[in-house]
DNA sequence: GCAGATCTACTCGGATAGGTGGTGTCCGAGTGCCTTGGG
DNA sequence: CCCAAGGCACTCGGACACCACCTATCCGAGTAGATCTGC
């Protein structure tokens, strides 16, 4: 069980964009050059997040991305469910109704125990990650980082 | 983020195994027959469980697996940990120190907050799913359940 | 000087190859039970 | 009848191919701004 590699990147660029002021964008170039990633795969996750309606793109000249919403009502969850697909990591395929020992189906009605148990604590982990919002996350970085945070994404600092 | 597929197959298999008489096992062979799975690579699990001391197998006629300990002693985290190796889904690579936005050494001390807000969420799902043993599992079963299990996967069900 | 059309450069978005880890299978080493022969 | 030794069938454990998904990259469609020309 892993996340794809991409969620680092997407949730670092994300809590970027969040320190950005309004209506200031970024493009994928500069934030893969921020953080020393390559630039066409990060390009392919920010379009997951765009999907997801996290995040909105504007093309041509001082296009880019920025958050789709305030910062206070984006959660962690959110971008990590958009570049992961949400998909709950334990799939019930129902064996006990399979093989010798299978169950008939009048048995089966209620779903199977251990696929509840599963699915509780997959519901706990979104739990856990809805509860933390990217103004949470930027709430804990020292005041001067959105300033320095800002000057390096910007265009002129190059 | 996916379990592998087995994960199933093991907590299934584990369940059973904690229904049989105590001293009792049930072979590879006998658990895939009675789950319909195939046999020689429900065994490279149940080997992972052996390894993680969940299991004891032995080998010869009447050999098998059983429990390593009683059922009130194994958690559901220990079996999925077990067959998926129980690294942290999510790995942070540091990239806040990396590119031209690289943060300096001295700022780093503390451990990234976004790794932090994963950790805790993957915590809330470990700690779920060890509050949860094998004995809680089988205590939801219906009462004529156990019997029926030990029937059919005793040898002699042939 | 100003307005409009054009032109350019920059941006995102989807379609296209490659590598790593889970999936699936096989065969060999080891062990406990059963048989069989003798006492 | 009892015991011991040998054979055997059954079991697990590790080593070997295959496939799907993540990784990585490129190029094309579209757009906003800048430029240039004519009035």
């Amino acid at each position: 069980m892993k996340l794809p590699e991409g969620t680092e990147w997407v949730l670092h660029c994300a809590a970027s964009l969040a320190q950005l002021a309004d209506g200031d964008a970024a493009s994928t170039a500069s934030l893969a050059t921020y953080f020393g990633l390559p630039p066409a795969y990060l390009a392919k996750h920010l379009a997951s997040l765009v999907r997801a309606g996290v995040l909105t793109g504007t093309t041509g000249p001082r296009g880019g991305f920025r958050l789709a919403r305030p910062a206070t009502e984006i959660s962690v969850l959110e971008i990590v469910e958009a570049v992961d697909g949400g998909a709950d990591p334990y799939l019930c395929r129902e064996i006990r109704q399979q093989g010798r020992g299978a169950l008939p189906a009048e048995e089966c009605q209620e779903p199977c125990i251990l696929a509840t148990t599963m699915r509780r604590a997959h519901e706990a982990w979104r739990t856990s990650l809805a509860s933390c919002t990217l103004a949470d996350i930027i709430d804990t970085l020292p005041p001067e980082i959105p300033d320095r945070t800002r000057r390096l994404l910007s265009r002129e600092s190059a």
